[in-house]
DNA sequence: GGAACGCTTCGGCCGCGGCCGAAGCGTTCC
DNA sequence: GGAACGCTTCGGCCGCGGCCGAAGCGTTCC
């Protein structure tokens, strides 16, 4: 009888998930940035007052977290932990009977870049976690990384300084992440976080409008080419 | 319009976990063994037919998997990426809003020592991870780890081969996982089932009925001082 | 000040999905 | 062979929770 307590405990954040405008609204954030309620209203697949029920819900259980700014409220996620769930459920669900629907293009340009939270994912991911190991400047144990001497000095001089948090030490300098359609860790964490948003500064990667998925730039292949060897595409 | 599909496929697995009665059920079988579904119904809270009707929604969408025995039909997680899920959710569950209930003795015997799927978790399966990389045998990069030689050398010692599997070659060696009660990364993947294994087999831990949580024996007590200087309790 | 906008609250409808009683089917036991 | 057991299938009930229309409230704009 004992996990009866931790069984609606489950439940109660599952469920919040197994709706599908709450889901649609989840995936939207998934990219980490904080979104209007119309435009999460717009993403849900249902009215405005529903939409705003549903943040109402999500909001109390802290899954995700409000600012007022103006006459808009903008949502986030609360949390990288809640980012981390959905991500680990959405593994379980490419594992699934074969759901494999009709993929479009905007499908395949989610496989080939996209954000995912704070971070980068798909193909591109997967190919900035492989060179980096391959370099030697990280060593990657399948679910997480220690960066090396070498690696620091590399990422020092990509412009990237990983100072560590008076409080938070090491803590998530290098977490990895489940990537649901390449099945292979990419990286996340801190040290994730900080290459997702050097790319973004540099220009090699832009935001597709109103997608998680990510144009690699011109600048973006010569840069990935010539830094660490990566060719996108074929 | 983009992430529909995605939340689509997020919502259908978050649903199913997301019922009091399947959470339970998944709750059971977070310790990896494989249960009747007699036992689960008694653990579901709900009457035989209905609890029926849940394990078939479960294996349909192979969260579980089923093998028939006699007049048994045992089930279990389909995948350590299901139980991640789960323990993923879980984690997010213990952040929310100060829903701590009457701790029970239960509960206390859960947050002291207890399986994790295939691991060890609460404050034992914590200081197991402590004392590994306090000795130097590995280095816990947060999310995962790297043993050093010395920490190969040791495990060897202590009766435990890790030889590298042929086709999964150094893949999930040593993941970790978020403890839920203890808020800080635990080991799981082929090591954390490994160190797990070994502890049953010296007979340093023993499962409570009916409970993920485990009681420490006497030459637990003194094979932890021993080989590892824990202490548990105090 | 009034209109437009962004968002939420209130009410009431409605259907999906969980629930259990009854029945059925395969296996084991003697 | 018959009874007990383990589990599932079938039917029909019922209520929770998602849904939208209408209304309301704060902010911005001119």
């Amino acid at each position: 009888m004992a996990p009866i307590v931790s069984g609606i405990a489950l439940a109660e954040i599952a469920a919040l998930m197994g709706d599908v405008a709450r889901a649609n609204i989840l995936s939207c954030l998934m990219d980490g940035r904080a979104l209007t309620a119309s435009e999460l209203t717009w993403h849900s697949g249902v009215s405005a007052q529903t939409a705003s029920g549903h943040l109402a819900k999500l909001s109390e259980a802290r899954l995700i977290s409000m600012t007022k700014q103006g006459r808009h409220r903008y949502y986030r996620l609360a949390s990288p932990e809640v980012a981390q769930a959905i991500e680990a459920l959405m593994a379980v669900a490419s594992f699934g009977p074969k759901r494999h629907r009709p993929v479009g293009p905007k499908d395949e340009a989610l496989r080939r870049a996209r954000t995912c939270y704070d971070h980068l994912a798909g193909r591109l991911g997967i190919a900035l976690a492989d060179a980096l190991t391959g370099q030697d400047y990280l060593v990657l144990s399948d679910s997480a990384g220690v960066l090396t001497e070498k690696g620091q000095r590399f990422l020092c001089s990509f412009g990237i300084g990983l100072e560590e948090g008076g409080k938070s030490g090491r803590r998530g300098l290098c977490r990895t992440c489940l990537d649901w359609s390449e099945r292979r860790p990419h990286l996340a964490g801190r040290l994730g976080a900080a290459l997702c948003t050097r790319m973004f500064d540099l220009g090699w990667v832009e935001r597709i409008k109103d997608s998680r998925a990510l144009t690699i730039t011109a600048s973006g292949q010569r840069g990935l080419k010539e830094v660490f060897g990566i060719e996108p595409q074929g």
